[in-house]
DNA sequence: CCGTTACCACCTAGGTGCCAATTT
DNA sequence: AAATTGGCACCTAGGTGGTAACGG
């Protein structure tokens, strides 16, 4: 007598597994393209980055906080990105005068140097883990009246294998890279968003998902466990006037890196003081913490 | 230490609140507009209708089956809309030969009659009740590459107010109706759609809430207790190569109908058999069952 | 008296880390 | 030995009707 399932698939915005050349083409609709690329590791990018600090150091194994983000040791809830990049490296990037206005700033970046400081990791599942802390931004600069494709990715930041050695508490090389993976991009399901939208309200990414499984049916990111991942947001101006096949040009991308935001993918936790800071701070591990531990000590 | 609020608001779907003109202006995009109409019975648009089957039946008490829809006694799992009328009522409807193509059918069809047959009770409340069963419909005939904002409404089927007589287990009409309400549009918060998502997926309301509180500030669509309703669906082709402003012809739009969808709203379930029908259909309600209270019969 | 409201127990749905078992 | 998996208890978040109290 319930009344569940119906003959047809139910619309949903999980199709969020788009290639690059899908977005151009179809300008942000919530089709699904399997057109899917290979990402090379940040390095390559890095070398053609006109970034006035070198992101160079991103690559560097010690995530203990050099990298802090660009407000280290100030009070402000949020963190301009160092540097811009474009999604495709084609030639140094010369964003439009237009474009060029446009900031971004990371609003959960106090929890962010928190796990940055004891070097983030992120677990990653068949079926799909949630990132956290979550990825939300908010952006000044763009044109009220114009629209916008906000999405996000995930960059190796090189191509070496990690593990972790418990009896040391850290970080070491285990090898080359593993070969790569499907290049994903997360288009934030709310887009194409109004500029006014993105004056006003916060861009979050709580719904992205992360996975191992190369062979994932639900547009969930793709990574490798075990290697060094640095999250990207880019931001897209979305022309409507024309049939917009193919004529996006590069100065109509910027792309916005947050150095607090990178991660160790892992199948399981290693470092026991992440865990700590994740039961401590993610409301779904309430169950996990101490005052409800304790309980089953004492009993 | 736990992460919750964040400086700025979120972006969500939430605002889904719309005057027509808004709708016309903005060509769909998710911002609220304050401004609110109020909408007349179903009865003045019926006179318009140049529908086959007149409407007017529709404003008669009486909710035991004779519309149990287009296929009563056939065993499709959906329904033909009986008939279409335009969103604003001008002139005598005559949609373009491309919208005149759109059919639009009830995937939700036998359980709506089943509700029908006892004369179907929606719970409205201060903070929204959802609708259940939820109005689920699938499109055929639109184009493919083109983009539709699909939304609904819910309008008066008459000017009365009802009561429901216990012991007779039957509606009375107990008045002239109560004073019109602000006329909300409900946009589905997954549009636009391409047309090649709606060939492919059924669409489905399940997210739009049903309040009483005329000051509601959630989009909600605000309805009179104890007054009969009929929900609407439309459709409406948008045209994104000019700037739009007003300049959305009528033929753009279609409205679907299906009276087996037609409902009382009330604050409490008058009807015991409606009560019944709602616990053992409605998964949420599971803990009402039959099998769940014997138990507590038994202690 | 009839209609509305607030709170409740009981669900669905799904996000946590834990842990034992399994795989490589 | 190291890494991965699946089931689990425990949460968040929110959709149900029941029920007693409230109000016109």
């Amino acid at each position: 007598m319930e009344f569940t399932a119906s003959p047809k698939p139910q619309l949903s915005s999980r199709a969020n597994a788009f290639s690059i050349a899908a977005l151009m083409s179809s300008g942000g609709s919530k089709e699904k393209e399997a057109t899917e690329n290979t990402i090379k590791p940040l390095e390559q990018f890095v070398e053609k980055s006109s970034c006035a600090q070198p992101l160079g150091e991103l690559t560097s194994l010690d995530a203990h906080g050099e990298f802090g983000g660009s407000g280290a040791g100030s009070s402000s809830p949020s963190s301009s990105s160092l540097c811009t990049e474009p999604l495709i490296p084609t030639t140094p990037i010369i964003p439009s005068e237009e474009m060029a206005k446009i900031a971004c700033s990371l609003e959960t970046k106090e929890l962010w140097d928190k796990f940055h400081e004891l070097g983030t990791e992120m677990i990653i599942t068949k079926s799909g883990r949630r990132m956290f802390p979550t990825i939300r931004v908010s952006f000044s600069g763009v044109d009220s009246e114009a629209k916008y494709i906000v999405l996000m990715d995930i960059v190796p930041v090189d191509n070496k294998r990690y593990r972790y050695a418990y009896h040391r508490s850290s970080w070491l090389v285990a090898g080359k890279a593993d070969p790569p993976l499907p290049a994903r991009l997360y288009v934030h399901p709310d887009s194409p968003f109004t500029g006014e939208q993105l004056l006003k309200q916060m861009v979050s990414f709580e719904k992205v998902k992360l996975t191992n499984n190369e062979l994932d049916q639900h547009g969930h990111i793709i990574l490798n466990s075990m290697h060094k991942y640095q999250p990207r947001v880019h931001i897209i101006k979305k022309k409507d006037h024309t049939a917009s096949l193919l004529n996006l040009k590069s100065e109509e991308f910027r792309t916005f890196i947050f150095p607090e935001t990178v991660f160790t993918a892992v199948t399981a936790y290693q470092n026991q003081l992440i865990t700590k800071l994740k039961i401590d701070s993610n409301p779904f591990a309430k169950g996990f913490r101490d005052s409800s531990r304790l309980t089953d000590i004492e009993r």
